[in-house]
RNA sequence: GCGUCGGUGGCGGAGUGGUCAAUCGCACUAGACUGUAAAUCUGGCGCCUUCGGGCUUCGAAGGUUCGAAUCCUUCCCGGCGCA
C-alpha cells in the first residue's frame, strides 16, 4: 500500500504544467498547491484555525528545528505532529538539508536562497579562502555536524538519522537528506556535493523502506545540481529512477537560472509522481513553476514578509510601515477575500505595525498566506479552464508593473 | 535673594579645547527578505551639493585662543537646598 496517490487531471498544452490531486493519509491536496511553512510546528503568529481559514491545504515543518526543540521523541509521545500542533490536514517535513546550507556555507554571509547574478561577487567561490569563516554546520561524507543555534551543542545528522527523526515526527510526506549548495560554488564542488546528495538519497530511501513507516509516510527524493545543465539532468535521472514517492527540487538559485533549472529537471523526472519546488516562492516564481510542471511549493516569504511589514497586493508589494498608509481607510487589497481585508483598514494595520503589536504579524500573515495560497489555487483552476496563459499575463502585468 | 546643579540635533542622553555636524538609544524615513539562526536585518536622518565639498549649529550675547559644544564674563531659563 502506497502512502500517497497522485493523479493528473489535466495538462497545460505544450508545457509541462499540470493540475491534479495528491491523496495523503490526512486529506487530499489539489495540485498545484502552496505549502504553508510552519518550521517549529507552528505557522508563526497563527493558530491552526487561522491557517485553515487562509485556504491552506498542507503545512511543512522542519526536522532540524524540531529535533533540537522539543525533540522528535517528545513529538512522537504526543502522537506525532498532527496531534501535537493540532493540524489534521497533510503535513510535510523538510529533512534538514537546507540547514546544511543556511547554517553552513551561508552562515553569517549575505547569501540567500535566491540571489542575483548581476552581482558578480556572489559567484566567486565561497570555498576558496574561507576556512576560517564561522559556520554552524560542517559537512562530512556520511552526514553533517551541526552546532545548535540555540545552545551551541554539537549534533551529527546522517541521512538515516534525518529519516528516523522524520518518522518520529510523523508527517505525511518527508524528504531525503540532501545538501543544498550555493550557486557561487565551483562546478567541481557542485559535482562533489551532488554525488554526496545522491549517496544520501540512497541511504535515506533504504532506511525508510526498512521501516513500517514507509506504508504511512511518503518519502520524496531531492534533485540538486546547482546551475549546471548536465548536473541537474544527471541528478533528475539518478533520483528519478529511484523508488521515491515524489521529488523535491532543491538548491539556492540565481533568479535568472530558476526557470531553466526547473525545466531541465522536470523534463527528466517521471511524469506520474509529484514534484515539489523547495523554498519557492514569490508570485512570479509560482507562475514559472506551475507552467514548468511543479506541483508543490513551500516558502517562508508570505509569513516572514508579513512580519517585516511587506504585504502582497495585485498591484505589487506594499510596506505597511510606509507613511502613506497611516490614514488609509481602505483594505490592503479590495479584491482580496481574506478575513484581514474584510475587517481591517490599512490605517489600523499601519497603527498595529508601528506600535509593534503582535496582531500586526497575525493579520498580515493571514493576508499574505491567503494571497499566495489563493494565487496558486487560481492557477490550478486556470489550467482546468484552459486560461492559464491569460491569468499569468494579466496578473504579472499588474503585479510587476 | 543667596547657594548649588544643569540647559546639546524631534525626544532621551553622550561628549567637556582640535581627530565634532557632534557616540548611542528611541522616534521618524526608505529598503531588503524565496525548503525560517528571522515579531529579523540594512541604509538615511541640520541645510545645500556638480558628492570633491560647502554652509549654519550644542540656551543668548560678548570674550580668551591659531582653534570653543567644551574655558571666562554677563544675561535668560529650569531643578534642588537655604532664606
Amino acid at each position: 500500500m502506497k502512502p500517497i496517490k497522485f493523479s493528473i487531471i489535466k495538462e497545460l498544452q505544450g508545457k509541462l504544467g499540470r493540475a491534479g490531486t495528491l491523496e495523503t493519509p490526512h486529506g487530499v491536496i489539489p495540485t498545484p498547491a502552496f505549502v504553508t511553512v510552519g518550521t517549529k510546528a507552528t505557522v508563526k503568529a497563527l493558530s491552526t484555525d487561522d491557517v485553515k481559514n487562509t485556504g491552506a491545504d498542507v503545512v511543512l515543518a522542519n526536522t532540524y528545528h524540531l529535533y533540537l526543540q522539543p525533540g522528535d521523541e517528545r513529538v512522537k509521545k504526543f502522537g506525532g505532529l498532527h496531534k501535537f500542533m493540532n493540524w489534521f490536514g497533510p503535513i510535510m517535513t523538510d529533512s534538514g538539508g537546507f540547514q546544511v546550507f543556511s547554517l553552513g556555507a551561508a552562515y553569517g554571509k549575505n547569501l540567500n536562497k535566491v540571489i542575483s547574478i548581476t552581482d558578480p561577487s556572489r559567484l566567486i567561490s565561497e570555498r576558496s579562502m574561507d576556512h576560517e569563516a564561522p559556520r554552524l554546520a560542517t559537512i562530512g561524507s556520511d552526514g553533517v555536524s551541526f552546532r545548535s543555534h540555540l545552545d551551541g551543542s554539537l549534533h551529527y545528522i546522517t541521512p538515516e538519522k534525518s529519516v528516523e527523526i522524520q518518522h518520529n515526527l510523523g508527517a505525511d510526506i518527508i524528504f531525503a537528506f540532501d545538501e543544498c549548495t550555493s550557486p557561487s560554488e565551483t562546478v567541481a564542488y557542485q559535482e562533489e556535493a551532488l554525488d554526496r546528495t545522491h549517496r544520501w538519497a540512497k541511504k535515506s530511501l533504504e532506511y525508510h523502506k526498512s521501516k513500517i513507516n514507509s506504508e504511512s509516510q511518503a518519502l520524496f527524493g531531492i534533485v540538486q545540481g546547482g546551475r549546471e545543465e548536465n548536473l541537474r539532468k544527471r541528478s533528475a535521472e539518478f533520483i528519478g529512477r529511484m523508488d521515491f514517492d515524489g521529488f523535491g527540487i532543491g538548491g539556492s538559485f540565481a533568479k535568472e537560472d530558476m526557470s531553466t533549472a526547473v525545466l531541465w529537471v522536470n523534463g527528466v523526472l517521471p511524469k506520474d509522481k509529484p514534484r515539489h519546488l523547495l523554498g519557492i516562492g514569490e508570485p512570479e516564481d509560482l507562475f514559472m513553476g506551475v507552467e514548468n510542471g511543479v506541483d508543490l511549493f513551500d516558502c517562508v516569504a508570505p509569513t516572514r514578509r508579513a512580519r517585516g511589514g511587506t504585504l502582497y497586493t495585485e498591484e505589487g508589494k506594499i510596506n505597511i510601515g510606509n507613511a502613506q498608509f497611516v490614514e488609509a481607510e481602505g483594505p490592503i487589497d479590495p479584491r482580496c477575500g481574506c478575513s484581514t481585508c474584510k475587517d481591517y483598514s490599512l490605517g489600523y494595520l499601519s497603527h498595529l505595525y508601528r506600535s509593534k503589536e503582535m496582531l500586526a504579524s497575525t493579520l498580515g500573515s493571514i493576508h499574505n498566506l491567503y494571497f499566495i495560497t489563493n494565487l496558486v489555487k487560481r492557477m490550478r483552476q486556470a489550467i482546468l479552464d484552459d486560461n492559464f496563459e491569460k491569468l499569468k499575463t494579466d496578473f504579472l502585468a499588474k503585479y510587476l508593473k
